[in-house]
DNA sequence: AATTATGTTGCGGT
DNA sequence: AACCGCAACATAAT
């Protein structure tokens, strides 16, 4: 579920509390979602949380950094000794429930904090790696779409061969990293441009449209504490984010276009839940 | 029962 | 080589 503003959102919770926090326990629920050894990583101490794409990382005390990708439906539940939700927030029913059926990794760390790694349907993982090695993961990752080094040159540069979709060209990570489909869709719709248009298609102009709508509809994501929809994505306190108030068109189909009245709709493009207006994204 | 889900990866084909 | 489309991963809700 998480794009770049859900992790983000979950990174800036973590790094208020995990730095100094030592991880005295882990236990691996299952086999696919921690990959690495779990007695290396024991008796590390967590100094940094940093983030790229929708990786997070918590850097250790070791040569070592604990990399995870939360895929489609992770999350990073925090409680802290007095049984506090993201180390302040009071505490909530469900907590007694941890682990609970969908919880993959559990953390015991000092001061009595736990850390519970949750996700259904398995697609994510945690990842003990040498920092070295995930420093050039990262540096051989396109840039992130809120980075200086996306300019309009640059997607210009990156489109101009590919017959692609516009849509699928800017959520491929080849190309630029942290545009999901939530906000894919809903940047086309402020741009005004359909997302069947072949990537190379587009002219300076409107890649400079879209580029921009892309950065806000990112920076409005991270503001608004990302996107919550059935509960699926939530924070290390278990909330809900504020995005979903203001989606443009994502999960709207048949309802009216916030810019020009339009219908709505949805449709199946590269795979994946399309939505755009009919009116003002017509191809 | 079939379809759908906020993501990536790896394969075969062009 | 670069690019494209699609199946696969595993689970639960509608």
């Amino acid at each position: 579920m998480p794009e770049l503003p859900e992790v983000e959102t979950i990174r800036r919770r973590l790094a208020r509390v995990l730095p100094g926090k030592k991880i005295l326990q882990v236990e691996a629920l299952h086999p696919k979602s921690f990959l690495g050894s779990e007695a290396q990583l024991t008796g590390s101490t967590i100094t940094d949380v940093d983030r790229r794409a929708k990786i997070l990382r918590f850097k250790l005390d070791s040569d070592y950094s604990l990399l995870t990708h939360l895929k489609m439906t992770g999350q990073l539940i925090y409680v802290d000794k007095d049984q506090r939700l993201g180390g302040g927030h009071p505490t909530a029913d469900w907590v007694q429930a941890l682990p609970s059926r969908h919880t993959r990794i559990t953390y015991q760390l000092s001061d009595q904090a736990s850390l519970f790694f949750n996700d259904q349907r398995i697609f994510g993982w945690m990842k003990l790696l040498p920092t070295e090695e995930a420093d050039q993961l990262f540096t051989d990752m396109a840039p992130d779409i809120n980075h200086q080094a996306v300019t309009v040159d640059y997607l210009q540069q990156a489109l101009k061969r590919r017959t692609q979709s516009i849509k699928q060209a800017i959520m491929n990570n080849d190309i630029v990293c942290g545009v999901g489909n939530i906000y894919a869709c809903d940047a086309l719709n402020i741009a005004k441009i359909s997302p069947h248009r072949p990537a190379n298609s587009l002219d300076k102009i409107e890649l400079t449209t879209l580029l921009e709508a892309m950065q806000q509809v990112i920076k409005e994501g991270i503001d608004l504490g990302g996107t919550t929809f059935d509960g699926k994505y939530v924070d290390i306190s278990g909330f809900a984010g504020g995005y979903q108030h203001k989606l443009r068109v994502y999960g709207r189909e048949g309802e009216q276009c916030h810019q020009c009245g339009g219908t709505i709709v949805k449709e199946k493009l590269g795979g994946r839940g399309t939505y755009f207006c009919s009116m003002c994204q017509a191809t």
